[in-house]
DNA sequence: ATAGTTTCCGAAAACGCTTTCGTAAACAAT
DNA sequence: ATTGTTTACGAAAGCGTTTTCGGAAACTAT
């Protein structure tokens, strides 16, 4: 390949050391000195070869990421641009992002993989549950690492989430003033940290106001729409109709609210809806001005967190703090109305 | 960290270059020395440094990919699945798939830092335009790389790729056996490889059948659901109504339905429709079974494009050879019917 | 027994950088 | 002029592997 350090110091009769030195801003070199290096490491298109940097330097200059391709968390479009926002953030500091599928094989020994032989500097851990042995592996290997979402009460390691509960609340609370009394909840599964979260927040809110939570309107769904779909066809054959849904993610939401249209209802006359996580994208429902609990954008979430791992990489503790804990927002829309009767 | 391999030979009391040789298989070892060290490289847990390793062979045990996060691609769960196959089929090589956000810097940038300083070993370049100028890039940079999709009728590089004008022909073909004799078509930007070559197929089975192709009734979309929806909004409007049509895409084909159906027509005997690319996955339109056509699998396609990359990588060429054309099937489906009137 | 082959292993040189350390040269202070 | 300080650089030792090469030890054939 191109030309490597010997060769760029010959020609400028310096020495490697001084041209490395030089190159990487110490300071024990003449100005003079080092503007004629960096000019010709220019002209000769010189770039270090990572291979060997890596070596010396005893840094991966990676990070890695276990890509749960197949849960149907990767479709979802808010991750993608938070991946995306994230890894290009890296990128601007020479990192790259290491995607690794965990399939079929067991997601532990993917990790295990990454680690061992220092693959990567740092992981990023997406998708948390609420007991994860995820976690508990990363801290063990000693492997700096981040997580994208709170595993139950733990506190022992990094995090960057949103206030879920306090989502929830919000949600309720403003269906409760609109006079809804039977509030129906879409929820996905419960080993997910956020889903957990969400779900408490719900319950311990319809308690709080002393509305009843039926369990025939509490309902479990896969992460995609058509689960959602499926979930508001059960839920429109209740004997005691809901009049108000919330639905704990923005993927569900679409095939809520396509469900309920299809059903011929009026959103925020014949039923409320919430959708907990953000607007619904990228959907046939551009349409529709539907009321949800707003998270940070997906760029915002992965500009932070890229921060916060590069920090951590250098083994310091995150500036944003070790815990940073985002506050939704609720935005008010066209799907919520009060209830009837 | 862990051991090293020093540590391990000197437990053995013999040589790192031997344990060097026993571990990756030359035969110059004593059977029972060999089963000696791997059985104590186990106890210890020892692998080795893959940055030392990777100085050493001069290879960098990784793919890259430059991700188009931006240009909606991404979201297509077909090039996800796809991805997924792909680097698990190269993780069981040790082999990495580095993600590199093609995004607001210019793509070229990306490929470049890619290419320099031997991060990776070769590139899969994805989502090929008619003219493609990352391919002439990768050319002169003297990377190995393969393509998903070809570039307009080069075939100086290894492309893995559909039979795209077939697949039209065989939409074409079929609609107007049905009497079919106007027939809509909605595709996305020319730009793209796949897009021209089916356009191509359109245009000229149509002209072969005598079908008169009506301007207003080949649409261009972007790679969204929602475009397919608004296409299909115009096309109700014509003063001549289609009474058929094909769609150059799965993601597209979803938005399509939906209008149609939201117009109250039945697919199939009010119109029919016929999407290129596969089935519509995870969409609200689980109970209707669409007629399309069908490529080869994302999984296949993943798992034939590692084989050959892998191949590439080792300087061979892949014995599936340098242009892989996989035929696509016509796929019958309730949407289509014989035309009215 | 001797010479010729194999078998098996260790020494050592890469791989291309970084980083520490030592020191000549240049400067400053007396 | 002498000593003390900087400044600016080169030499050299890593980083942890792989891989070539040479040769001792163990065989085999005469």
């Amino acid at each position: 390949m191109g030309v490597d350090i010997k060769q760029l110091a010959a020609g400028l009769g310096v020495s490697a050391s001084t041209v490395s030195r030089a190159l990487n801003g110490y300071t024990d070199i003449k100005a003079e000195t080092r503007e004629r290096i960096i000019k010709r490491a220019h002209e000769l298109n010189y770039h270090p070869n990572l291979r060997a940097q890596r070596l010396a330097k005893g840094r991966a200059d990676a990070v890695g990421i276990v890509y749960p391709f197949d849960n149907g968390y990767v479709g979802n479009p808010k991750f993608l641009e938070m991946i995306s926002t994230f890894s290009a953030r890296l990128e601007s500091d020479g990192i790259d992002l290491l995607l690794a599928a965990a399939g079929d094989v067991t997601e532990m020994a993917t990790y295990g993989r990454l680690v061992r032989g220092g693959r990567v500097d740092a992981i990023l851990l997406a998708d948390t549950k609420v007991i994860d042995p995820r976690i508990d592996f990363l801290q063990q290997a000693g492997i700096p690492f981040l997580c994208y979402g709170r595993a139950g009460s733990r506190n022992d390691f990094v995090w960057y989430d949103f206030d879920n509960e306090a989502g929830s609340r919000l949600a309720v609370e403003r269906l409760a003033a609109l006079g809804h009394k039977h509030i129906a909840y879409i929820h996905t599964s419960l080993e997910f940290n956020y889903a957990t979260q969400r779900h408490t927040g719900f319950i311990s809110t319809m308690k709080r106001l002393n509305l009843p939570v039926h369990q025939d309107a509490v309902v479990k769904v896969g992460r995609d729409r058509r689960s959602g779909f499926i979930a508001v066809e059960k839920l429109l054959r209740l004997p005691v109709r809901p009049t108000a849904i919330l639905v704990d993610n923005s993927v569900g939401g679409v095939g809520v609210i396509h469900a309920l249209l299809e059903a011929g209802l009026v959103l925020g006359r014949d039923v409320s809806v919430i959708v907990d996580g953000g607007n619904p994208t990228d959907t046939m429902l551009h349409q529709i001005d539907v009321a949800v609990v707003m998270q940070p954008t997906p760029r915002e979430s992965g500009k932070t967190m890229a921060e916060m791992l590069l920090q951590i990489i250098d083994g310091k503790e995150p500036k944003e703090g070790r815990h940073v804990l985002m506050q939704p927002q609720f935005v008010d829309g066209k799907t919520i109305g009060p209830a009837r009767g």
